[in-house]
Formats: C-alpha cells, sequence, structure tokens
DNA sequence: AGCTTGATTGCCT
DNA sequence: GGCAATCAAGCTA
C-alpha cells in the first residue's frame, strides 16, 4: 500500500519514486515506468498562471487523480502532490487484465498498449469521471513493488518550455516507454 | 463571441 | 519526418 503521505513530498521525489509502483484500475494495469514531475513555478505547467476551473484539482490536496483532456481526444492521468503539483503517469508494463487492454485498444502488440499517456488511459478505462477521485481507494489501487531499479532522468515530452528541466523519469532500458530517452 | 493552442496518437510518404 | 483528427480551456476584447 501507499500511504497519502507519499505524495506531500516535493513533486520530482514524487514522480521518481512511483517508477516501480504498481497501479491497478478497476483491477486492470502493471507497473509504472514513466512519469513527468509539474511544479506551479513551472512554465510547462497547466498551474502555472495560478488557478482555473480545470486545474482547480491540481490545487487541492495531495494523492488524487487530475484526468484531463487533450486534443480533444486523448485523456491523461496525474497524480496531485499537493499545491498546484502533479506527476503525469506517461506510461506502464502491463501485468493484469493484458486481454482486455488488448480489446480497448485495438491492438495485441503489448509493448504498445500503455506506452504514452493518452494509450494508458484507454487501456485502463479512465475518463474524466474519475477527476478528482482519492487514489487510496477503488477504482484506484497503488503499492509498492520490490526491485532493485536503474531509474533514467530525461527532458520532459512535447513541451515547448523548460526543456532543460530533466523531470522525466524513467526505468532504464524498459521496452514499454512512449519514448527512449536520447543518449547524448 | 472569436481565436489559438495543446503534458497526443496514428497513419502517410 | 510530416500532418490530420478534434475540441475545450484559457485568453483577448
Amino acid at each position: 500500500m501507499i500511504e497519502p503521505s507519499f505524495f506531500g513530498r516535493p513533486v520530482d521525489t514524487v514522480a521518481r519514486a512511483l517508477i516501480g509502483v504498481q497501479l491497478l484500475v478497476d483491477g486492470l494495469g502493471g507497473i509504472i515506468v514513466e512519469a513527468e514531475a509539474y511544479h506551479p513555478q513551472d512554465p510547462a505547467a497547466h498551474t502555472f498562471r495560478g488557478p482555473t476551473p480545470r486545474t482547480a484539482v491540481m490545487f487541492g490536496p495531495a494523492g488524487y487523480a487530475y484526468i484531463y483532456r487533450i486534443y480533444g481526444l486523448h485523456w491523461c492521468l496525474n497524480f496531485t502532490c499537493g499545491n498546484g503539483a502533479a506527476v503525469l503517469i506517461r506510461a506502464l508494463e502491463p501485468e493484469v487484465g493484458i486481454e482486455v487492454m488488448r480489446e480497448r485498444r485495438g491492438i495485441t502488440i503489448d509493448h504498445l498498449l500503455c506506452s504514452g499517456p493518452g494509450r494508458l488511459c484507454q487501456a485502463l478505462g479512465i475518463d474524466g469521471d474519475m477527476n478528482g477521485l482519492p487514489l487510496d481507494r477503488m477504482p484506484f489501487s497503488l503499492s509498492h513493488t520490490p526491485a532493485n531499479r536503474v531509474i533514467v532522468t530525461s527532458p520532459r515530452i512535447g513541451v515547448s518550455v523548460a526543456k532543460d528541466t530533466l523531470w522525466r523519469f524513467t526505468l532504464d532500458g524498459s521496452p514499454y516507454l512512449s519514448r527512449t530517452p536520447k543518449t547524448k
């Protein structure tokens, strides 16, 4: 189990700590292998220009789901960390309910089932109805999985500002990432 | 009220 | 690599 206080820490600390955590939604999911941190003093964050109706959940308490629509067609899942900070869950390694995920995604290539924020939400059946729900009870289930892991930091994907902020955290060598980090 | 843009994805060349 | 899909949030007026 993950305590609510897990999220009440600096947002980059939380993002890094989430790599290797098992996320289940209605019993389906797997191991988080990619996550990004966003902070209200960070120009790439939705909360950079202060509270709005959409970002109300991000300014609420830590440990809740912030879910928003992007490009009019995809959903993105975040975990709030308090005071306008949140972690975007970008990819996971499918473990439980792979058959259902294949049906929802319309593909059978397992490393593409949850390799991106929009794909992950489609595979796990996440939509705006779950926005604002707490993470410590159904439909969510978060738990630690023990292992020695190498975590790589890199610039966040799809942001046009703050490109030097290395707040993307990935499990080294995972085939389930949305993109392989640049090895410059 | 109108305009711009986006924490993306999938298909095309 | 390029680009269309598709629409609401947020901004300007």
